[in-house]
DNA sequence: CTACGGGACAAACCTAGGTATAGCTCGCCC
DNA sequence: GGGCGAGCTATACCTAGGTTTGTCCCGTAG
């Protein structure tokens, strides 16, 4: 299970996860570099926040492992520029000399562990398996709902009006007098916006639906 | 907006937030008491761990305050075995002499907030209105689905078979196929299931069968 | 034994959903 | 000015959903 099948090397086009170290000590860099090999994750190693802000983000299951301290932007700086980015890659934190309001203010920001130096190998590697472990899953939920949202933006405005009464569970009848319609109309609408979406079925639609709705509160469980 | 309109004595019957202090120093329940009844908050203090796990816990919105050093159980502890009794209060952790690991499973175990002595009175005051916001929603959302619940453990085996494939989007003929029924048997079961869940739509009962199934990955947002 | 609830089905009947074909106006872009 | 897409509607027709009434079998609780 821990074998490596091949040299590993950080080609594109794979969707092995990949392990995002962000220390400004180069011996701590190599060092996780090691550990992360050793168990056959793919590792890319920056020395500041603002190295790893203008490279890409990964379009793979990641994590980011980030020292508090930084030159230039903190650890804590970074994340809060990642979120207001959008981008929701769980964060790792270590540090040497850390305090409680720090650590408190990074988990409520969402990371996922906050290690103190000396790290134990294995509680790294236990962080890090949950992060990426996080990380697949909230990238399968935006694939899906990214989906949804595409084909939800094909729909005309008239449409999406029709689609938000019917989802809602109103009779075709009463969605004609809400938009001032004729039936009929609300019908034709309403086959497609059934072909737009893709949905097989009524019960599929409102699914569709609920997912664009909650698109705002969602977060993962811990443990 | 912070004036208080009667004596508030905590009676029962009314739903006014309360906040549970569990702290084993006389003089710091007496302090925590204080404060929040300067803002017209109920209160109710405990000298440990044991006290409070005897006592019923309140069906008003409510926080727990708690600190990490107690007699007997500890506050994580107590965390512990509350999620374990399936009790959700938000917890506010305060500490004079905590470390990062403890702060970070707390913090993991879902704890609203982690205060070091001297607590700032303001700090408190935020920590407890966030913690029983999250309260309120989370028993908003509680009360709906066992509402739900409820009616869907009035359904017989059979009308729960037909549920699911029906809320799944398939026709009734295929339903029938796959249950081995007539149709006219699947439309009956249908009409009953629609009027013991109380829906007056498929969209509706969609809806509420989604509710049911989702009450295992749930947690709200931060900040 | 009887009453009762769950499960299953049928005929008859009605309503809601959905498609095809066709036709209309309006604003916009080239 | 002609083509185009959005928006809106009508007629006709078909399928899916849903209720009512009535019937039957079975197991079990009283």
């Amino acid at each position: 299970m821990t074998e490596r099948h091949k040299p590993s090397l950080p080609q594109t086009g794979n969707d092995e996860p990949i392990v995002l170290v962000v220390d400004d000590d180069p011996s701590v860099r190599r060092a996780l570099i090691n550990l992360f090999e050793s168990v056959g994750l793919r590792v890319a190693a920056f020395g500041s926040a603002s190295e790893i802000l203008q490279s890409k983000p990964p379009e793979v299951p990641s994590c980011l492992v980030l020292d508090i301290r930084l030159p230039g932007l903190s650890g804590l700086d970074l994340q809060a520029d990642l979120a207001k980015a959008n981008i929701h890659t769980p964060i790792i934190f270590i540090t040497g000399h850390g305090d409680i309001p720090m650590t408190v203010r990074a988990m409520k920001s969402g990371a996922v562990d906050f290690l103190t130096k000396p790290v134990r190998d294995q509680d790294m590697l236990d962080a890090v398996q949950a992060a990426i472990e996080r990380d697949r899953k909230r990238r399968e939920i935006e694939k899906t709902v990214s989906n949804v949202r595409s084909r939800f933006e094909s729909l005309t405005p008239r449409e999406r009006d029709v689609l938000s009464l019917v989802a809602s569970g109103m009779m075709n009848k009463h969605v004609a007098a809400e938009l001032g319609l004729a039936e009929i109309t609300v019908k034709i609408y309403r086959g497609q916006i059934m072909r737009k979406m893709g949905a097989k079925s009524l019960a599929e639609l409102v699914k569709m639906n609920e997912a664009l709705g909650t698109q705002h509160a969602k977060r993962d469980e811990q443990t």
